[in-house]
DNA sequence: GCTAATTTGTTCGTATGTATA
DNA sequence: CTATACATACGAACAAATTAG
């Protein structure tokens, strides 16, 4: 282990070798043992595993426990559409998907001071907590966090958990259409509830979308945080 | 170390052990030494140290070689809004911050297939490639690759070298005027080089955006890749 | 189905390097 | 300059999960 030796540490320079051995595809698709490659390398086993640790922590590997360390499949990413008419239903359609929004928790909320602000009403007031899981084909790929004003909408998690869907819950209220005003995007590591219901490891990342959805007279119709798995989804705007 | 041993590894024990002392504040600002965790909970160095890495890479805490490790101050993040007319500095100067763009890196190469279709060219057409960072108030905000057509734009490395402005670089080749064709959002974690530029731990992560600029005749401009330290910024869409 | 070998995960020990106070 | 504190690296042993025979 002494190739131009630069003032980069050891495990750093094992990572960049490995890096370019998959690149490459002369590790193949199962990396060898961590053993082999101590001694191929001719450093300590602990020195691999920082280095493998780091590639896995990128997503370009994945370690499995008796199994052995493989070389992650690079699978494009699922495209999730936003814009001022963005439904979850129809993102999933169109992709010859079946949507499916299951419930997974409901509860009887006060608005604070950031949800009052979102939902411009007075905070203290009464909304409904919508937590669901959306899937299409089997794969979880959204868990989402929705705050309704409980006047308005009094019965929309009976009609969702019936439906399905946030779209027809809205209608069975009367409320025949809506927009997003706003989408603020950013990333996180997952909780590890969501990591539960997404099917992500621990350390996975996902992508949180908060939004707030408006009415034809843009009164705040539900303020929403969704998670996003990071590696099976992008999100998509076009103005 | 021997409370409520389920069958949890000892050091997400002492991970969790952290977490409430972080929350209590009973750690204060600086935990103490790795050695005194390491005495205090009865385990060796490593462990504290696995445990202590596990918590950084959530980004709760920040350790600094000779220092100590320090708890994070969550700050609120900064936003960065993307629109039809998106342009970094006005984003910037938006927030009293004072912008700036450095030129890393330029290259010409040719169009692979993915640069061809988002650029509409053939492939193996000229382009350059110019590598950019984007600072406000000393702190950096993101790296940018964009791709532009070498034809059209035959002096966009030193007019942006020059202006330190993609928009203004465009100008001195008479294009007054373009606008984002689409954006599409991601997340992974950072890679080496861009961790270096942005000044972020190897393990943070960044929010990816991958856009097409157009001209008014809807001809694409430049196709670029940026990525933003997801725990400083969000992206805001406002149709 | 059971056992042994393989392979990754955890934990300890020890030593040295490097940046900071 | 010295002490402190985190970073890297090596060695050893065992645990836990999987696979091969």
């Amino acid at each position: 282990m002494n190739d131009t030796d630069e003032g980069v540490t050891l495990w750093r320079r094992v990572a960049d070798r490995l890096r370019v051995g998959i690149a490459e595809g002369a590790l193949g698709d199962r990396l060898p043992p961590e053993t082999e490659l101590a001694e191929r390398y001719a450093v300590n086993r602990h020195t691999v595993r920082r280095a493998i640790q780091s590639l896995a922590a990128e997503g370009l590997l994945r370690s499995e426990r008796g199994r052995g360390t493989f070389v992650n499949a690079a699978s494009p990413r699922l495209s999730y559409p936003v814009g001022p008419r963005t439904r979850f239903s129809e993102n999933v359609t169109a992709h010859g998907q079946r949507p499916a929004g299951r419930l997974i928790r409901s509860e009887s909320v006060r608005a604070d001071k950031a949800l009052a602000a979102m939902l411009d009403c007075a905070t203290g007031a009464p909304l409904f907590r919508l937590d669901t899981l959306s899937v299409a084909n089997g794969l979880p790929l959204s868990v989402s966090t929705g705050f309704f004003p409980a006047d308005r909408f009094p019965a929309i998690v009976r009609h969702y958990a019936e439906t399905g869907s946030v779209t027809e819950a809205l209608k069975l209220h009367g409320l025949l259409d809506y927009r997003r005003l706003e989408t603020r995007i950013t990333a996180e590591h997952v909780q590890p509830i969501d990591a539960e219901h997404l099917h992500l490891p621990p350390d996975a990342i996902v992508l949180v979308s908060a939004a707030v959805d408006v009415d034809a007279d843009c009164r705040p119709i539900q303020a929403m945080r969704s998670r996003f798995p990071a590696d099976r989804m992008e999100l998509v705007f076009r103005p």
